[in-house]
Parts: C-alpha cells; structure tokens; sequence
DNA sequence: GGATAATTTGACCGACTGGTAAACATTACA
DNA sequence: TGTAATGTTTACCAGTCGGTCAAATTATCC
C-alpha cells in the first residue's frame, strides 16, 4: 500500500532525496530548452534514466515539477544581486555585480535559459515571483544606486535600467550562446568570449558611469 | 483535382496571397510565444480563423510555416544593423541604432521574441542564417567600429561585444517584457518606459564611448 | 452557364501527450 | 526473518499531436 505520495511523507528517505535531485536536474535539462509546453515528461524521464510513472511517483505533475526546479533555482538566480552591498564601494559593486553574472551565465546557463524560457513566454508559472520578491529586491537595489547618484559617487542614471541592462548584456552570454557562438565563428568559441565580455562590459559600465571631470563635446 | 499546392503554382492568386499573410500572422502570435515545439497547428488554426487541413494546403508541414515566418522576418529584423553606416558620424550612428532597435522592440516585439525563442532553444532552424548572412553582417559593421577606435573617434573597446550589448539591452525590453513591467510596477507600465530606457542607453552607450579627454581616477 | 481548377472542410490515422491503476520489487525496521 | 511501507514497472487511458484523404464548395475563365 503505497499512495504516502514522497511528497506527502514527512521525513525524506535518502531515496527520495536522491531521486528527486536525479529529476530535477534532467528537468533542468529538458525545461531549459525547450520551455514548458515544449517539454514531455517521456523527455525528462529518459535523461534521468527512470520511468515516466516513477518520475510522477516523486512529482505528481508536469507542473510540480517545474515548480519545484523553479522554487529551487530562483533562490541562487538572485544571490549576485543580493550580494549587492550598499556599504560598499559603487564601481567595484558595479564591477563585482558583473564579473559575477557573467559567471553565472558562463557556470549555469541551463538556469538562465529556464528562466528566460519561462519570461520569454509570458512568465505564466512565476508572476508571482517577479511581482513579489523581484521586484522587492530590485527596489532596494535601486535605492541603493540612487543614493550613490544623489551622492554624486556615479553619474546620474535611471537605476532600474541600469540594473535591466546588467541583467541583459550578462544574461545574453548563456540564453543567446548559440548566436554569440555563431557569430564570433569558429575562432573565439572557447571560453575566451568570457574573459572577452568581462573585459568590455566593465568597460562599458565602470568607466561609462564613472564620473566625468571633464565631458567631451555634447 | 487540385494537387497543384500553393507553393507549386507559378501565379500567385489574391487568395493565395491573402491567406498566407493570414496564416504568417496568426504563426507569429503563436510561435513567437510557444517557440517551436511548444505550438501547434491547431493553435494558429484558430488565430487565423481558418481549419487545420486549409492551414496545410498553404504550408505543408509546421516546419515550412515556421521557416516561411523566419524568411520573411529576417530580412526585416536586421534592417537597423544594415544601416549602420561607416561614413556617418560614429556617435549619432550609435545612437540611431540604438534608437531604431529600440524602436523595434516596442513595436514588434513578436518578432523578437520569435528569434529569442529559436535562439534560445539551439536555433535547430536558423542555424545557417546566424552562421551565414548574420556573421557577414555583423563582421562588417565590426569592422567599421573598430576603424572609429583606430581613428581615435570612439573609445577602443571590442567591436563584438559591443554590438551584443546593444542587441541584448534593447531586445529585452520586448522580450523580457513582463519581467520589465513587473519590476517596474504599476505607474512606470505605459510606454514611457521606452523613453526612459532610450534615455538611459544613450547616456551609457554614447557619452560612455566617447573618448574622455580627462578620466577620473581609475 | 458550364467546365475546370483552386480552395475548404469533416472524418480520420498513427504517434505521442500527461496521467492512472495495479501488480511487482525492494527497502527499512521490529 | 517477516512484514509493512516504500519504490518501480507494465499496461493502459483519453485527449492531443502533425498530417492525410476524399468529398464538397467556391472561384475562374471561356
């Protein structure tokens, strides 16, 4: 007499923990790729080397399943940000703030593609997320930068956009990596775009937002 | 006795002309959210108000509607990168491309958000068109950017990466869209975002590329 | 107006979809 | 070691998938 669904029982067999962590990450796999509704359980199932109805022993849907990756995956998504530290000097926040994104995206780029999956297409499992905890978190980063222009630190800017265009210029180097691949050709392909993108979003950001004693013309 | 498919005939008839604009249209409300494999003939069958089979006489497969949606977009799509010109004045350039990709974001975001979902999931269908016509283009546009650097017009910086920051800060505003509008908020969700983020853009991309006369301490 | 070609549709197909039921196998624990 | 709980699998289901077919309808052109 089964049924104590594994989600249902309240101590976690060290099966359980390990065969959910097994899904999950096939999940990861399979979800980054081609989105939700472009994903089967048969896919997951065969990554992870298990049977379709045994995956849905451990979860009971294709939803709860998404969910679960989701809810674990968002926590770490969030932590360069998090990171950010008001105390702080601003250009090596700003600099920190990128050099670890952009390691984020060059380490997990299957977490970046499943959330750029989920926002591409209309975010219809986690608006709950970007309302809630996001975009609290990205209030109080903003704050943040805000008071560092007011302190005349950085050159006056639109803080949410700043922080929208550090998220999209890293985020780019994992969601679009085939067209970055693509276009650099066969040469740059190594990791070397990395060190590349490093160089010159630090560039870009840090030198662009510093403040200027003396601006060229218009 | 028909047999002669749409595809097949010489003439183009006004019926043949008007229902695959029909189709094309509803395919792009579809694919651009669902991305390939996550839509369905039946889904765009609806949108575009006509039966499955009357969706296939025009298009024989899914794939060759996507790939005919692909063909057509494109061209477009690149339409701002191949208006970079070399003899213009590298600042309003850059600044006109960032406009109009702006622009392109905000009034065809479908379109992007078609690209970012191939892109996203391998580009298994565009794989050549990124490889050919795309690197062409880019390679020479990077060429004339970095001819500014070397005249000493904008600051030296990495011709590459400097156009896939422009890509990546202007396309994610149509295609992280509901992330944008989430973190913004109520008031910030009419279109003033665009301004405020064409402002931002500029300031960072055209006053941070111009070569500093003067630079604050490093 | 009638013949002919172009267009549209309903019925259908086999493969795949998410998910279930129940039998079977394995583990944990007394 | 026995047994109850946990874990796994085979067989299956109803609905959906991409796509076909032949019949019905409409447009075209003489």
């Amino acid at each position: 007499m089964a049924i104590p669904r594994a989600a249902k029982t309240q101590r976690r067999t060290r099966i359980q923990e390990e065969k959910e962590e097994q899904i999950l990450e096939a999940a990861l796999d399979v979800f980054s790729v081609s989105g939700f509704r472009g994903s089967t359980i048969d896919q997951i199932a065969e990554v992870a080397g298990m049977s379709k109805p045994n995956l849905l022993y451990y979860f009971r849907t294709k939803e709860a399943m998404h969910r679960a990756l989701i809810d674990r995956v968002l926590f770490t998504w969030l932590e360069p940000l998090r990171a950010f530290n008001a105390q702080g000097n601003p250009e090596s926040e700003i600099r920190g703030y990128i050099r670890r994104k952009l390691e984020m995206a060059r380490d997990f780029p299957r977490e970046s593609r499943l959330f750029a999956n989920e926002v591409l297409q209309g975010a219809p499992h986690i608006e709950d997320e970007l309302k809630g905890p996001l975009k609290e978190l990205v209030d109080e980063k903003a704050a943040v930068i805000r008071s560092w222009t007011k302190a005349g630190k950085i050159v006056k800017c639109d803080p949410y956009h700043l922080i929208f265009s550090i998220w999209s210029t890293t985020q780019h180097y994992a969601d679009f990596d085939v067209q970055v691949r693509a276009v650099l050709g066969q040469g740059q392909s190594g990791e070397g775009r990395f060190e590349d993108a490093a160089r010159f979003l630090e560039q870009l950001f840090v030198d662009g937002l510093s403040v200027r004693t003396n601006q060229p013309a218009s």
